[in-house]
DNA sequence: AGTCTGCTTTACGTTAACGTAAACGTCAAG
DNA sequence: CTTGACGTTTACGTTAACGTAAAGCAGACT
């Protein structure tokens, strides 16, 4: 679609302008991804080109902001993914890891669950005072 | 406990330091947060005095911040708590802005569950990696 | 009286996550 | 060849959410 190739091969490429514009952000944004080292595009010269594998990245990112996570941290947690994790002690590391990112994640429900519940009970009884007013 | 009375009277109140204290913040953190009008607690000749409902209101503001909202935000969602409903205007204003703030969390609780499911897939692949290291 | 502890205001400093210009390269179209 | 459209680096600006002095009051202890 962008590049040269039939649809959907594994090697299809994107600019800057394309991905950011495709997620929603700005190209600056990007940038500064990428100045914190949570994706690094190839080069074809000076020009910044982005693979699958950048999209998959940029797309983690961004659910981890919209979670709240600050960068640095989201850096840590992709950084994971490409791990070697081929000898024992490695395998446990990101273990813990995903452990602690787990307790993490699930202290956000809790939170999200309770504001979710008090959002509905207010709800409820907004509504129920609105019929009694006819 | 802190104060002349019984424990659990209504009336109970609490020093900046206390709450901050409780709460796992910082006295800043507190000051900061009633500049920006999130709470009003009285004073006692300069010093400030919280009360329940100040305690309740904290509560909120941190669970809010947990959860990633920016406090000016926040301080919009628990105003509302405190907006007269007796007028039927004032009922629908209300509701309309619950829809807005569930529409938000819902949109966080997806983001949640990926993020948990894609740990737990992740988690149960290095598990099995590891048992096929013997 | 002096000193400590706890609270106060005022105000500048800091970090994160970008925004926003400035100044320049480059390639295809007019 | 000049004009855009798109890309690049460098660097200062901005907002949020506090941190961190600095300087002073007020009641309790010694």
């Amino acid at each position: 679609m962008a590049t040269p190739g039939a649809a959907g091969a594994p090697d299809e490429t994107w600019t800057i302008a394309q991905i950011a514009d495709e997620f929603g952000v700005t190209h600056r944004a990007v940038r500064h991804y990428e100045d914190l080292g949570l994706i690094s595009p190839r080069r074809e010269g000076t020009r910044r080109i982005y693979r699958r594998r950048d999209r998959t990245r940029l797309a983690l990112i961004l659910r981890g902001r919209r979670l709240g996570f600050p960068l640095e941290e989201i850096r840590t947690i992709i950084d994971l993914y490409d791990l070697p994790r081929g000898k024992r002690s490695q395998l446990e590391y990101v273990l813990t890891q995903i452990d602690e990112r787990r307790a993490d994640l699930e202290q956000r429900r809790a939170d999200l669950e309770a504001a979710i519940a008090e959002l509905e009970a207010w709800e409820v009884s907004c509504r129920r005072d609105l019929e009694a007013l006819g």
